[in-house]
This record gives C-alpha cells, structure tokens and sequence, in this order.
DNA sequence: GATAATACATACCGTACGGTCGGTATATGT
DNA sequence: ACATATACCGACCGTACGGTATGTATTATC
C-alpha cells in the first residue's frame, strides 16, 4: 500500500494558483476583506507557500495587478475586433466586444485593476500605480486605430487619440460601477451603447444601426 | 477652580461627527480597511458611543451611505446649474458643475457611494442598496431636464432620458477611477469634457466652444 | 423630586489577522 | 555522492479587530 496521495496540487505551481485565486476572489471581495488565510484556502495551498512566494500581502496585490496586465494583453491581442480593415471600424468593434463580453456574473466580468485602484489608492501607492499601469497600458492600445481613424475621416475637435483612448476606459469602468451598484449586468451594456453612439458621432457615422 | 474641562465634544453630536469621520476617512481608505477604532478616534468618539448609535460597523456603512445622499441632496439642489431657461443648457451645466467642483484632494471630490459600491457589493448587499440608491436617486433628479431637452430639440435616436442620465453618472464615477489610478485629478476633468462633448452631439449643438 | 430613557464611557472578550520560523521534501548542478 | 537552492509545510506569535457588558452622567416626563 503506498503512501496515501492526499489530493496535493503540482509541484511548482503554487505561485501561479495563488494569483489565480487572488483575482477571483479580491475581484468578489475587494482586497482589504480577502485574507491570506482566504487565498491560501481558495489557492489549496498552504501559509508557507504564500509567504515564500509574497514578501508580503501588498506585493501579492502588486503581482496579481501584473498577472492581470499579462494575462489581458493576451486575450485582447488575440480578439477578434482587430479583423476589420477600416480603423473605425475596428475602434467600434472594440467596444461592441467590451459589451459582448459581459457576461456571467458580476465579479467574472468586472475589472480587477479598477476595483483595487479605487480601494487602495491612498493606502498603497505600489498597488495603486501596477493598477494605473494596467489600465493606461491597454487604453494606449486603442490609441493607433483612434489615430487612424481621425486621419482617415479628416475629423478634428478639441480632443486627441490619447484622450478618447483613455475615456472609452473610464465609461468602461463607470459601467462597472453602476453595475455593481445597481446589481445589474444591463446597467453596464447601456453605458457601452452610449460610448458607441458617442464615436460615431465624432466621426459624423450615421445612426442607421440606433432603430 | 472648576473641573478641568478635558476638550470634550457637545453631548449629541456622537452620531453625527461619526458620520462625517466614516465619509472622510472611509473615501480615502475605503471601507473593509477601516476599523471601527479608526472612526472612533477621527470622530473623538470612544466606541460605546459608537456601537450606541450603530449596530455593528455595516450598519454605519448602510447609515453614511444614506448620510451622503441627503447631504448631497441639498449641495445640488442648491447648485447653480439649475439657474437657466434652457433645459439642456441646465444639463450642460451640470456636467459643467460636476467638472467645476472637482478641486482639491482626490479624495475630497470622489464619490463615497461609488467607492463603496464597489468594494463591498457581493459581501454586504444592504450597503450596496443604500449605495445603489443614491446613485440612481441622484441620476433621476437629471431626467426631467434631460427629457425637457429632448423634445425641445425633437431629438431621437436610441436613447432615453433615463438611460442618459444614468450614463452620466458612470461617466463621472469611471472619471472617478481613472483619476485614482492615475493619481491625476486632470484625468477625471478629461472624461466630463468627452461627455459634455457627447451631450452636445446629441443635441447638434454647435462646437463653438471646443476651440 | 422620583422615574425612566438616552447618551455616552471604559474595561474586557474571543477570534482572526498578517507575518515568522524551524523544518522537510524535491530538484539540480558537480 | 554530496552540496546547494528551491518549494513548500504547519505550528506559532503578537496584535488589532468587531463586538459586549456594565456602569454613570445627563436629559425628559410626570
């Protein structure tokens, strides 16, 4: 009879399973009410472990802040908005996929780096600022095809790409707030409505689409 | 020589100084991150007056949730944007009003119900409705005018009153947290130009003013 | 002037928190 | 074979947390 086999995760893997669980459950809780012993339960992994990975709690919210910017940039790199030849047209593609993709419950589709920013701001800058990084990082993204597309349309204003960039990431995060507020997924796709409406009006589209 | 008179506060304002302390060291620290010792101490408080007044520390977060939607209740209905003829010239000086009052610290112009909201919509859904109420009960005091507008200008198009009021408010509350992240308050101001830029469109009114 | 309710004050309780420490099992390089 | 580093374990520590119990000064009511 060999030893008993316990259920134990894989060696080596611990540190990746605690970002995972950090970003569910802080994404559910907020990180102040997430305990370590609450991501070590969620992560099966031990208070051992955690503290040879993490130097502390806030640097697992600074690791977890890039796990996040890593594992985003992948999956928006990969999206399917970046198909259409015309700039415009993949600007608005982007947000109709920032609308499709809410889906599920609140805390899958909401935005761990906003959540945290607005909670920790004051009390960790280092939190604070990996957040910042994230968010700005993929707002400058967006900032080529907006670029683009303001050539493109000889469209002139008093704005530039990098301003509009960062606004369609504040209405994003607007939406999440009054989704959470309003415990209400449609709350969130109505102001992504209002973003779309928004761009094609400075780009003079017509509304054919409104109904 | 009479009793050494010891700096004490009124007897009766326990309540309301603890209110006051919850919405200034709450909206720079956030909710879970502040115990009750800290409200007592910031509101020169000891915590049977606390626990007098309160429940338990969620109660004081559903009561300064509802603190803040009388108190700003007032603030906007004594505010000057609602001095003009013009229905949708009182919608763009809200949003210029909003942009207006934006001064000082971060966390002297953020919104505690919107940080709040966030932080603890799935573990305490009783601060999350209050949050939620004044929220939307302050985008509703938006939507006589807005609608005014609307048929002033005999515009349409696939929105509603309703609906853009509250796009307004996750316009401001996304501002809110790019500016935290971003730890630049100019951030915020950036969004409320996109979105009176946005109502304007809605409007056809002319960009005179972009330069 | 007695009674009762309100508004505090203070000492205290059990627990859960972030973090530490000594140890062990496994892989790796020589 | 041995040394070394890495990955993890789990008991433990001091403290700070939310909440309670009991007592007292002030105010309102009759």
């Amino acid at each position: 009879m060999s030893r008993p086999t316990k259920h134990s995760p894989e060696r080596g893997s611990a540190r990746i399973r605690l970002l995972e669980a950090a970003r569910d459950v802080i994404r559910s809780n907020g990180f102040a009410a997430t305990s370590v012993d609450d991501l070590c339960r969620a992560a099966d992994v031990t208070k051992g472990a955690f503290f040879h990975h993490f130097g502390s709690k806030e640097a697992l919210g600074v690791a977890v802040a890039e796990f996040w910017t890593e594992t985003n940039t992948g999956f928006f790199e990969a999206a399917p908005y970046h198909d259409p030849a015309d700039p415009l047209a993949r600007v608005l593609a982007y947000v109709a996929f920032r609308r499709a993709i809410i889906t599920g419950g609140i805390a899958e589709f909401t935005c761990l780096v906003g959540t945290m920013a607005q909670e920790v701001y004051a009390s960790s800058p280092d939190i604070r600022d990996a957040c910042g990084r994230s968010i700005f990082g993929h707002a400058a993204t967006l900032e080529a095809d907006i670029e683009a597309a303001r050539r493109d349309h000889g469209v002139s204003g008093g704005w530039t790409a990098e301003s509009l960039a960062r606004h369609t990431q504040a209405v994003i995060q607007g939406a999440f707030v009054l989704a959470k507020a309003g415990n209400d997924a449609d709350l969130a796709r109505e102001s992504l409505d209002h973003l779309s409406r928004y761009i094609r009006h400075l780009f003079h589209v017509t509304e054919e689409d409104d109904a």
